[in-house]
DNA sequence: ACCCAGGGCGTTG
DNA sequence: CAACGCCATGGG
């Protein structure tokens, strides 16, 4: 446990090395932050840039305005992020709440205190935890941890805890060993998804470069990654 | 042609 | 509460 909170900050430090800082998360303001976390969920982030871009083009970037549009056009604008239509309803419906609840300005909701805000949150259709905590760590500045489908592959990976392991389960694994700050959050987290993204996939490149070494060749050795025979 | 990507929700058993 | 279907693009 006290020993798994040194590996957990030796990792972190190698990651660092290798990929330098990230400064995650990538947007010009708070809103267009909240608006790429919905539409990031189950799609690749290439995919949110040009539907924010759209948005953006649009007028689109801003509480009021995404509120009023026609459900149509939010639609075709946000095309690229697979679930279109599912993703422009819930892009509205989180816009009129901000109009209808919070003055329409997101920061008032924003502002409140990690517990509340997460409540309200998930309170809210489409922000599931996951995208509630990046709204949390990133939006609102307040350290949580985030965790996600690549902290839960290279983790288990690594032999820390089951590939089934739930998501509450793996935040606290996290939380119970590191000092809540917010720097050391918001960069654990974006290392973690740069690994992911160019080391960790299911068919990767070589595992030479990986900064965790070779933590990859287990999973190739064969299909859902049994972790029998990690470290 | 086939695989999969930083989820979340509603419905079942 | 676990399991499962649904949503339905674009790049490798």
């Amino acid at each position: 446990m006290d020993d798994q909170r040194a590996e957990l900050l030796r990792l972190y430090r190698r990651l660092l090395d290798h990929f330098g800082p990230r400064h995650w998360w990538p947007a010009d303001t708070t809103l267009e932050m909240v608006v790429g976390a919905i539409l990031t969920q189950n799609v690749a982030w290439k995919n949110v840039v040009t539907a924010i871009e759209q948005l953006k083009q649009a007028g689109l970037l801003d509480i009021s305005a995404l509120a009023e549009a026609p459900r149509e056009q939010v639609a075709r604008l946000v095309r690229s992020t697979r679930y279109y239509n599912q993703k422009a309803e819930r892009l509205q419906g989180f816009a009129r709440r901000i109009v209808d609840e919070y003055g329409g300005r997101l920061e008032n909701l924003l502002s409140l205190e990690a517990g509340e805000l997460r409540k309200r949150l998930l309170d809210i259709k489409g922000i599931g935890k996951e995208t509630a905590d990046c709204i949390i760590l990133y939006g609102a500045q307040q350290p949580i941890f985030v965790v996600d489908a690549y902290t839960r592959r290279i983790f288990s990976r690594l032999g820390y805890f089951s590939e089934k392991v739930g998501y509450d389960e793996m935040q606290a694994f996290f939380a119970e060993r590191l000092e809540p700050d917010l720097y050391l959050f918001q960069e654990y987290h974006a290392q973690i998804d740069g690994l992911g993204n160019r080391y960790c996939l299911a068919k990767g490149p070589s595992c030479a470069e990986c900064p965790l070494g070779d933590c990859c060749t287990y999973y190739r050795t064969e299909g859902k990654g049994n972790d029998s025979d990690v470290p």
